[in-house]
This record gives C-alpha cells, sequence and structure tokens, in this order.
DNA sequence: TTCGTTCATCGTCGATATACGATAATGCAG
DNA sequence: CTGCATTATCGTATATCGACGATGAACGAA
C-alpha cells in the first residue's frame, strides 16, 4: 500500500493557448492528441490523473488490468502528447495531468 | 465542376445524450470517438463538413492530397464510429456530420 | 442495354500499435 | 557497496493502420 500526498506535483503551469484553432496545424494537433487518448486504458489514466486518487505509476497499474510494462507504455505515449507530465519523486514518479494541454484540447473539439 | 446545394441531406436529429460520461463505458466511447479523429486527413474531413463548402465524396477527394480510395477509407472510419453520416443522392454520396456524436465528444472531453 | 460517372471494396505492402516477459536503470535504506 | 523497490526500456509476436491501384457496384443518361 502506498500513503501518498496525491499533491507533490503539478505546479500551475498558466499558458494562454493562443495558437489558432483551424488550420492545417490545428489538424495536426487535435489528430495528435485524439489519437493519443484514441485507447481505453490512456483515457482510464488520464481520469485517474484528473480524479488525482493518486498520481504514483504503481497506483496507476494497480487500477489497470495491463502488466507494468504496457502501463509504462501507455504513460509514455501520453507523456509524448503533452497530456501528462512526470517527475520523480525519489524511486517512483508521479504523473499528473497538464492542464494546458486538456484546455487546449478542449479547445480544439470546440472549434470543430 | 458541380454546383451541388450543399443543404440537401442532414435533418436535424436531435438527440439527447443521457448516457453518463464517465465509467467504463464513457472510457470506450470517448476512446473510440478520439481514434477515428486520430489522423489529420479525418480531423481535415470533419471541418470540411462542418463548414458545408460541400458535402460530396468527389469534393472531399478533391480537397485532400490522397487518392480516392484512401479518402473512401477515412470516410468509411468515421461513419463507423458514427462521427458522419452519409445519404446517397444519385450516383454520388453526400456527407455530413452527425451533430449529436460531436456533441457527445464535446461532453466526453469536457468530461475529462 | 450500354456507357460513363461516382463511390465502395478488395488485395497488398510497409509502418505503426499493442501486449507481454525479461532486463536495465534509478534511488533509497542498510 | 549490497539489496530492495520502483519505473523504464528492450525484444518479440500479433494485430491494426494507412496508403495505393485495381476492381466491383450502383445510378443516370443516351
Amino acid at each position: 500500500m502506498n500513503e501518498q500526498p496525491a499533491d507533490a506535483c503539478c505546479p500551475p503551469s498558466a499558458e494562454p493557448d493562443l495558437r489558432p484553432v483551424d488550420g492545417p496545424e490545428g489538424d495536426e494537433e487535435l489528430a495528435a492528441l485524439a489519437k493519443a487518448l484514441g485507447h481505453p486504458a490512456r483515457v482510464q489514466i488520464v481520469r485517474l490523473l484528473v480524479r488525482r486518487t493518486s498520481c504514483v505509476c504503481g497506483d496507476i497499474v494497480e487500477e489497470l488490468p495491463l502488466a507494468q510494462s504496457t502501463v509504462s507504455q501507455h504513460l509514455k505515449v501520453l507523456k509524448e502528447a503533452g497530456l501528462i507530465r512526470g517527475e520523480v519523486d525519489g524511486p517512483r514518479v508521479c504523473y499528473c495531468v497538464e492542464p494546458s494541454a486538456l484546455r487546449r484540447l478542449r479547445a480544439l473539439v470546440a472549434g470543430l
């Protein structure tokens, strides 16, 4: 079991989101974000991190019916898409959502 | 060239969207919609259909730098995800977005 | 019916995704 | 340094994706 404070990472990071929503760049950007969310396990991971019941990789692994290596791969995909961030906390890594990326995704979907 | 009225299809279709946004079903649903949007060409197609400058398959093909068969495949993916609909209009097919699916996607993303 | 147009489907190829176990790398405790 | 716990990466096998050309199916016109 773990007894993490669940609020150790994730500084505010107020990015303005000034890029355009449409055009070819918007297509690529939305496609990349959507592709990262295009797997149920990754959606579930994002939800877990938003709910913030925990943010440690091991806890996420326990919540999913997948091997630890598979969860790590999914975390990597989400991180490369900019949707989450990982902060090293001793031997653990605390993952958290990137609020600006989520806002960006909402803006791009709203711009459809 | 074509001279289509561009408003021949797409009845209102006011669906209530009463299903829950979270939970395992929401994960699968969002993942399926996001996966369908996880390619720039498909994002571009959805945008074209929202702008409604045209809705005929052939016109969509002309807008994209892809072969007709490839565009047809992307249209199939979008249709199977429920994001668009195709109505046969003589030898042509008029595609249009499914507004309820777009609203559903926005609700699911907002529910993250 | 026959022809031409429009769109869908088939078959194929290379690239990418997804899963797993095994192993490496990291950090802390002792 | 040694050992333990945690996470990342590697290697591999299977499945799906994405592209194309070729072909098929449906429809209207002649």
